[in-house]
RNA sequence: GGAUAGAUGGCCGAGUGGUCGAAGGCGCACGAUUGGAAAUCGUGUGUACCUCUAAAGGGUACCGUGAGUUCGAAUCUCACUCUAUCCGCCA
């Protein structure tokens, strides 16, 4: 959602950026949104002059003699009438600006390439080791089942597809993850919080799930809540509204949650096993600073070096995604996506999304900033990334760190998180 | 679930029909004072939009949200939402 003034004076600019993200005129017609922004001005002029009007008069009204009042009022009324008019076709048109306004996407980076879906995205670089494995790797779920460490059968005949039970070292294991993540974070000046998984509507608009993917998200009718996909659409609404003073940025957070999800548009995608469940659990980095593009890039740079960190302290081989204009959804302006290697796929799998949502949600949730330069009133930056997503991250972690034996072996980073234990599974010692 | 109370500017808080964008305080900015700082004193300090513009200026709206009464509403009426406290229940 740009500033509309913004797209008046760029209108090149940004139709340039809707075509990048995939957007055609059916999708988005800017001409028609600047024509009902002209028509909205114009009959606001107009219902101003009228209110004015109207304010004039009634100012008269008290020191007016006994014989004007009558008129005074009566006129008054004439215009009030005319005025209500006004008002009520200006409501109506601007109902329908904002429901447009709410469709336009963030325009993305000039850095970001350009592409129409995932196929043009772009691997940054390649980190790691590929495993190679002197005997025959089992995939997750087979070390689960000899480790006994899932009841992936039985918890679907009670919760149904897409969701997972895991227990015993594998269940301490997912734990010590978000620990282990958490405690980074702080360690970076992030403040932990731990957030509701639901969520009133008017946040899914400031995030930017609404109106772009209903389908995604559960929702509660009987009490009209949404269950949150993430813990990103709770903090980005939690200072909503607010006039933050510049000294109080960047706010640093770092978001535990369960998180859920519908999959509606994934059907028979990994349909087996961690990779894909409708319920998990989620640390989130989020980020708010300053309306400042070098300062949120800035950012963006560090989010993804945190996650590189996590990936590399747990020992995966990995690679960064940039991903292009076209598979970026809405809010985004760039976007990096981290992928660890998940051996019995023979391919990189998605842990992390890292984001720089610019001013594009602060502009939806109306949170800002006043400057300390000029005194200015500013739109804040926000960006989002993954600290640690489970049970999928322990996908890659229990597959690349498998031995023969069926056992899996603890990076030493994470060691003090599982009580020392370096190697985990039945046959450990 | 039951019962009360409340919602005003960046924050706190006054304000029961026109002189209220709104007292006072805090905060913030600038200035005076000081070797420097604190304290003190002085001045200033809302947001959004429209119009005009080089700049200034002019105007409209906003006191939780929505409707209503009135020539005129922060103030009166109605509905709703949210918050706090107490009781009950409860991980």
């Amino acid at each position: 959602m740009p500033d509309i003034k913004f797209i008046i004076e760029n209108k090149a600019l940004v139709e340039e950026g809707l075509a990048k993200k995939g957007y055609t005129k059916e999708d988005l017609d800017i001409d028609a949104l600047i024509e009902l922004y002209r028509n909205i001005a114009a009959l606001k002029t107009s219902s101003q002059k009228l209110s004015e009007e109207k304010n004039k008069l009634s100012a008269q009204i008290k020191s007016a003699s006994a014989e004007d009042r009558p008129d005074i009022i009566a006129k008054s009324k004439e215009i009030g009438e005319e005025f209500k008019r006004q008002d009520e076709e200006l409501s109506k048109l601007e109902e329908e600006f904002n429901l447009m306004m709410l469709k336009v996407p963030n325009l993305p980076s000039p850095e970001s390439p350009i592409g129409p879906d995932d196929s043009g995205n772009v691997v940054r670089r390649v980190v790691g080791e590929i495993p190679h494995f002197d005997f025959t790797p089992k995939d997750h779920i087979e070390l689960m089942e000899f480790n006994d460490w899932s009841e992936m059968a039985r918890i679907a005949k009670v919760s149904g597809a897409r969701t997972y039970a895991i227990k015993n070292d594998l269940a301490k294991l997912e734990l010590a993850m978000h620990m282990f993540v958490l405690d980074k974070l702080r360690s970076y000046g992030f403040s932990v919080i731990t957030v509701p998984s639901v969520s009133k509507e008017k946040p899914l608009y400031g995030q930017g799930y609404l109106p772009f993917s209903r389908d995604e998200v559960y929702y509660l009718p009987q009490d009209d809540l949404y269950l949150s996909g993430t813990a990103e659409l709770i903090l980005n609404s939690l200072r909503a509204d607010e006039l933050l003073n510049e000294n109080e940025l960047p706010i640093l957070y770092a978001g535990f949650s369960p998180c859920f999800r519908r999959e509606a548009g994934a059907a028979g995608k990994d349909t087996r096993g961690l990779v894909r469940v409708h319920q998990f659990m989620k640390t989130e980095q989020f980020v708010i600073c300053k309306d400042d593009i070098n300062e949120s890039e800035k950012w963006h740079k560090k989010l993804l070096e945190i996650s590189e960190e996590v990936l590399q302290d747990f020992e995966l081989p990995y690679r960064v995604l940039e991903v292009c204009t076209g598979d970026m959804g809405a809010p985004k302006y760039r976007q990096y996506d981290l992928e660890a290697w998940v051996p019995s796929q023979n391919c990189y799998r998605e842990t992390h999304s890292c984001s720089n949502i610019t001013d594009w949600q602060a502009r939806r949730t109306n949170l800002r900033y006043r400057a300390n330069a000029d005194g200015k009133v500013r739109y804040v930056h926000t960006l989002n990334n993954t600290g640690i997503a489970t049970p999928r991250a322990l996908v890659p972690f229990i597959e690349n760190h498998q031995n023969a034996d069926g056992t899996v072996n603890i990076p030493v980073k994470l060691q003090p998180y599982m009580g020392g234990v370096k190697i985990i599974g039945k046959n450990a010692k």
